[in-house]
Order: C-alpha cells, then sequence, then structure tokens
DNA sequence: TAAGATTTGTTCGTATGTATC
DNA sequence: GGATACATACGAACAAATCTT
C-alpha cells in the first residue's frame, strides 16, 4: 500500500487520469506557454509517486486531448501543446457520432451563420484575399457533366465557405461553420448525384458565390447577407433534391 | 493545410495512437453500439500482437475521447460508451483556451442562433416543458441586493437558456447554445459587479423571459424570435456595463 | 561518419485491487 | 468467505529515436 496517496478509498476515478489531472493544475498554476516543456518521465514518476506505466497513459490522455506533444531523444520530452483546430473537429465530430444529427439540422444553423458571416466580412478583406475569394468562386465555369464532377464542384463550394471563415475575427464563428463545412464534406452521402443535373441551381449558386465577393469588396455589408442568404437556400435545395444524407463516421483527424 | 501532410518515411504516431486507432475501426467495422463489450486486455494483446502496457495506452487515450469506458472485476472489462456532452464541452473549450474568445464574439453567435432557438420552439413545448421554464422564468422576483445575488441571477439566467436549448430537435444547435452558456457560466469575471445596481436591464431581462415562455406557449414563431433578439440585446448590454471578460481556464468535466 | 548520451517507447513478470458468483 | 476473472499498478530491463561531439 501506498505510503501517501490512498486516503480516500472509493476514488472512482484511475490513477492515469488523476494524474492527467495533477499535471493540468501544474501546468496551469505554473501558467506554462505552448511550447513550454513538462518534466520528464522520471521526473514525474518522483513528482508524483506513481510508476512510469502510469505517468505515460496520463501523458497519453493529455496526448489525446491534444494539450501536449512529445518527442524523443536529448532536449526532447514532452511540451504544452496548443489544440490543433484539425483535432478540436475530430473530437467533436466524435460526440456528433452518436447524436442523430442531420443534413437539415446543420442547414438551420447555415443558414443564420453564413450571412452573419458575410456581413460582417463586408469590407473587410484585403486584396489578396478577396482575390483568393474570387479565384475558388470562378473555379468550373462549366456545368458537371458527371456524378464525379458535380462531387468536385461541391466540394470546392464547400472550401469556399470555409475559407471564406477563416477571415473572420470570431473564433467561435470561424470554428463551427468550418467545423460544419466538414461535416458535409466528409459524412455526407448523396443518392441521387447528377440524376437529374441541376444546372439551374449550380449556375445560381455559382452567381451567388461571384456576387458575394463583389459585395464584401464594396464593403455591401447587407448585400452580403442577402446574398449568401439566399445562396444557403439554394444550397439546401439541392441537397434535398440529391437526397443528401449524412453517414454515420468517424473523422480523421 | 496541415491536413494529411504526414506521408513521413517512418509512421511518427506512436505505437499506442495506432493501436487506438485500429481499436476504432475494429469497433466501427463491426458497428459495435453503446454499451457493447470489446475484446479484454489479453486478448487486444494478442489481437494486436503488443505489450499489455501499449494497449492499456491505448484504451487511456480513447477514454480520454469519451469513447470507452472500463469496469474491473468478472464481467469487466471495456464497453462502447457514447460520448457525454459534458465530455465534449470540456474537450471544445480546451480549444478555445488557446484562441482568444471575447465575450463579443459569444455575443454575436447567441443574437442569432437563440432568436433562431426560440422560434423553433413556438409551439412545441408539452406542458410540463413550459412549465418548468416558466418557474425557471419566474424566480428571483427582486432585484439583486449584492454582487452575490447578481452573480446568482446570472447564473440562473443562463440556465434558462441551456434548459430551452435541449429542447431543440437539433443536436448541433443544442450543443452550440449549451456550450455557450456553459463558457458563459464558467469563464466570465465581472469587473463592476452591481456597482451600480443595474435595475432597469435585471427588470427587463426577466420580462422578456416570462414573455418568452407565453409565446411560447401560444405558439407565437415571430413573437419569440423577436422577444428573444430583444432579450440578447439587452443581456450584452448588461455584460458590457459590467465590464465582463473571459478568464483562461479549464473548465471540468 | 561514428560513438555516446539522453529521453521516450515497449515489453514482461509479478503483485494488488475489485466486482461477481 | 472463498474462488474467479478481470483491470490496475509497479519495477526492471531493453529498444528506438535523436541530439551532441
Amino acid at each position: 500500500m501506498d505510503e501517501k496517496a490512498n486516503i480516500l478509498p472509493k476514488s472512482k476515478r484511475s490513477r492515469p487520469v488523476r494524474v492527467a489531472d495533477e499535471i493540468k493544475n501544474w501546468v496551469v498554476e505554473r501558467d506554462l506557454q505552448q511550447g513550454d516543456k513538462l518534466p520528464s518521465e522520471t521526473e514525474m514518476i518522483e513528482l508524483f509517486g506513481v510508476s512510469k506505466g502510469t505517468v505515460r497513459e496520463a501523458m497519453r490522455i493529455l496526448e489525446a486531448q491534444g494539450l501536449i506533444v512529445t518527442r524523443t531523444g536529448p532536449g526532447g520530452g514532452s511540451f504544452v501543446g496548443k489544440v490543433s483546430v484539425d483535432r478540436a473537429k475530430s473530437l467533436l465530430a466524435n460526440y456528433f457520432y452518436f447524436q442523430d444529427l442531420s443534413i437539415a439540422d446543420i442547414y438551420q444553423m447555415r443558414k443564420v451563420l453564413e450571412p452573419e458571416l458575410a456581413a460582417g466580412l463586408a469590407g473587410k478583406l484585403t486584396e489578396p484575399q478577396l482575390d483568393e475569394m474570387q479565384a475558388l468562386a470562378e473555379r468550373y465555369p462549366e456545368p458537371a457533366k458527371s456524378s464525379e464532377e458535380e462531387m468536385e464542384q461541391h466540394v470546392a463550394s464547400l472550401a469556399f465557405h470555409s475559407r471564406l471563415s477563416e477571415f473572420s475575427g470570431n473564433p467561435l464563428l470561424r470554428f463551427i461553420i468550418s467545423f460544419m463545412a466538414r461535416v458535409l464534406r466528409e459524412m455526407t452521402i448523396y443518392r441521387k448525384l447528377y440524376d437529374p443535373p441541376n444546372i439551374e441551381l449550380w449556375q445560381r449558386g455559382r452567381e451567388h458565390q461571384i456576387n458575394l465577393v463583389q459585395a464584401l469588396r464594396v464593403g455591401d455589408s447587407d448585400a452580403a447577407r442577402q446574398i449568401m442568404a439566399s445562396h444557403m437556400q439554394g444550397a439546401e435545395q439541392l441537397m434535398k433534391k440529391q437526397e443528401a444524407q449524412l453517414k454515420r463516421r468517424f473523422i480523421g483527424e
């Protein structure tokens, strides 16, 4: 039996989990920043009075949450590492794996958030940013000639929205919009892709994106909001025609 | 695009991480549901050809993500466990620990999402649900007489919104709204709480909530949206007067 | 290039804790 | 209480990665 720790017999959480919490507190108390070094394995064994295996399990817990990174060799060790946006999206997607999220749910959100994003960005983008968005919008000047092409254009359109969101100064808005784009890209299956071709809807969608960039360029916030709202309507219609559904799956990091 | 760039010569990911992925795939391939049993440690050692320690580290990774739960004893072992909403919120909060999220950012989202929630719920709630919301809205009939009381009323108001969101049929909307409420509850510090007292704003907020429940009861979607929008305006003003700020911290599960 | 040093990565044997029967 | 089946934890040894000289 350990000499110091076990006064509480019924602690439910396993030792590695508790050690992981202690390490987290240790870091917060010292206000360590990204890149700062944590104690080595052997130091932690001393520090927390547990075995090497337990320390390692605790580190894997923190690593899985994206809070630390680890390197081998001299000068190696574990370091505070900020949670990457991709990891955050994957972890959140794990949660929705067990919910039944639908295309309609996502579009209910997109219909209010994307216009908000567009309005907030009007007049705020730099020339290079506007040019980049314009280039993204002007890809695929011709309607799709096959299912594969239609799929490609879908992905390109989502990339347009995802990229646009990255310019927002609001981290939460940024995250949610690009999260939805990623879910749509990775988890959508189309039952009626290119059957029949939806030329008009595709055409309208393309014009929307081009007009949107123009509105952002001249700083017309209301127009940007309006165009984006209309664009979302169209995109949702297209998804309905294609009988799009979400597939239950884990998305990688 | 820090996406899939890792086609490094040697697999950079450590063995426990790879084993964790294999286990995840193993589960998905067999379409195991919540509560289903995973192979025991010794079986996994055989199955993946690694040692006990490695298996255990892999399990801690999956456990940290909320994907499995583990019990000791006979009939024990590891089981598929759906990611809890609280864990998902904590993991997402870890991400925003490293972003600089502001009160203004959160309110930009609340101002569009909460009215959307309210509108969608009009006429959809059962009598018990409406009564519960009414009870929550009618708490604290008197204005706060101290900072402590004002803080309590704040928390109560956030609980109102969090609870309301749980009635939504949209899992994403539900999650985001209650996530924001939790961040505001756990991470906000007020520089000018109750100094001076904001009686009018408090009064208006209380009336908003009561009127909102009434609008939900009679199924007036437009009114519900409008009231909630106005309520959010008021709440944001209150936060500004109190010079509310977000504190960098990890929030527990 | 090579050797040595340092730190994490992995394995194995053994012992202990815990829940069920 | 005892037997059992399982996870939990420890410690010692060795492997691999990576930096320095």
